[in-house]
DNA sequence: TATGAATGAGCGTTCATTCAT
DNA sequence: CATGAATGAACGCTCATTCAT
């Protein structure tokens, strides 16, 4: 099968351009750079970017559903990692350790979102992939009495979404602040 | 020219309309609520309010200001408290409480939170009011074996501002994650 | 190779495809439709519009040709009917009212309407096919002493302009008003 | 009474300027004149146009205000002509030639404010001026016999908006074709 | 030849800031 | 010192037209 979708090609790559260089400019400058910032950025005219999503809004969703894709794959990581062997306490705490890294470098979309009404920011199936992965290692480290009973996904996600992502620079101490509260004192003595 | 200088209180006056208006305006429409909004609010015309404060970004800084000037009381009524004979742990905690609520409250109060101990936001007297206050605070609770050791102003700075201020019903849970990371076992088991 | 010109074939319907499809949007949206939503509409891209009319204007001029033949068309049928034995005048303000209800159903025709007469507008061999039927319709009248001396071709093709298309409900008070200007009191009495 | 209202002046001479240059603009180029345009032309800038008239549609509305107040003055000019001995006919006549004249250099602007959906699109008070005074022109004349009964204000209306306008030098032949439409047989003969 | 992605000037509108009164 | 009119760059978005495939 030679031939499959000529031009197609193109219009995927500067979908993936036009992304890419949102996530960069949105990062950098916050969620009110302008549309024209973002598509000169990306080497494209603002029409093209508007051609692939139709308002900011749109744009600001698919920049968010890359990264809770990204967030989803790293939960489905540290899963199989504790199939190979890993303390699951570890893997949870690892994962917020890196979710909250690359929040720190995407957190502006996550305002940008929320302050702009979007509707279902992100995809739905990725969103369920990380919250599976999420549950499984945390019920997991429960039944090594690692992490307290009762911690769940959302307090996780609760967590995550207050990471001080603006500042990265704190994150290791937030981290030293956060953990206690999500594992038992066992897990710390027997680390 | 008998009148003790009538223009200076008229001209404090404006001054404080124009904050209590600010700070209004900010926490029921955000940050981004237009100059000659805030002005009409506050009962006077652009070019008075930008006499006050030369850009937005001082008329911001000042309501911020105000916010840390009432954080500092608060720290510093709950420091008295405990010469009254309140466990010293209580009111870190009941302090933490009381400025996530506030931040929940108003944008303003949560930009001030995040002001803390950054350089040149807010009124340095206030900060170092704050400051004292809650070392007091927290060197007490310490004495008392309930706070753990290492835990600093700032560790209670950075909790501050990664209140899940935009969704407010999330607070007392986030509360119940969070204390845990300052709080010993001890202090716990002893309540 | 045998086959004869299938491509010429295609190009062609391709061709009316758009036309149709552009009468109808402009009908039913006005003349500000977008070249993409009557391609579309159409069922073909853009680019096979703009093959086929180089510019917005070459696409509005042809649909109005279109339109112009539909009315020179009208006209012949009625000079046709007038030596079947109906009488000049009345065919001549039935092809006057028939015109005025359709360029309250479309824009496009009016702007035919208007076009009609002006040089560079639409087919001219249409246009003089119209001008004919309606000169030996005026002349017929006129011999009859229906129609006033002096009215031209013009003056019919002047009021036809002038229907208040965007207000089809007034149509006929508009022509109430209008026809004593073109037919004598004897038409009148006669009748 | 020296300074009453100062600054108000240049206020009130730049919003007339708007209008004039708005009224300009449209009739030269239509009613689709970039608000950038219309605004160099009156020497402001887009902001001053913008807190004159805060949307397209209301300086649409605004010229076409001053248009309807014109077409009144010119009326009850007309009327108070008649009592100083003027024919009724005639002034009824010498108003619709009038008024097809200016509705030359502004029918494009009645033809945006239909496109764009303005809501009472000029001044009541100026309308019930405008049709009070052709109303007593149209009793009077009428009472000479010179004025066919059952015709209306509305007719004198219907015929006004259809006028050539975009075509000016056609106006006068469009006169004697309409004139008959509104005037006796009689009217003809006695003058 | 048909496709549809890309272009970019232009649009209506907003808003922090300046300045004449 | 207060007023509020004026400024103009910037914004999100549209659309006739071009061009690589």
């Amino acid at each position: 099968m030679p031939a499959a979708r000529p031009q197609r090609a193109d219009a995927l790559r500067n979908r993936r351009r036009i992304l890419d260089a949102a996530s960069e400019q949105i990062t950098a400058n916050g969620p009110d750079v302008g549309m024209d910032e973002i598509a000169t950025a990306a080497g494209v005219a603002v029409g093209t970017l508007y051609r692939h999503f139709p308002t900011k809004a749109d744009l600001l969703s698919a920049v968010i559903a890359v990264d809770i894709a990204q967030i989803a794959d790293d939960a489905e990581a540290s899963l199989a990692r504790t199939e190979g062997g890993a303390r699951p306490v570890d893997e949870v705490v690892g994962f917020l350790h890196r979710v909250a890294d690359a929040t720190a470098h995407s957190h502006a979309v996550k305002a940008a979102a929320a302050g702009l009404g979007v509707p279902g920011h992100g995809d739905q199936t990725d969103e369920a992939r990380a919250a599976a992965a999420v549950g499984a290692l945390l019920a997991a480290a429960q039944r090594d009495g690692d992490v307290r009973p009762h911690i769940g996904v959302e307090d996780i996600y609760l967590l995550m979404t207050t990471a001080p992502s603006e500042h990265p620079e704190q994150i290791p101490r937030w981290l030293d602040l956060i953990v206690p509260g999500i594992t038992t004192d066992g897990a710390r003595d027997r680390k």
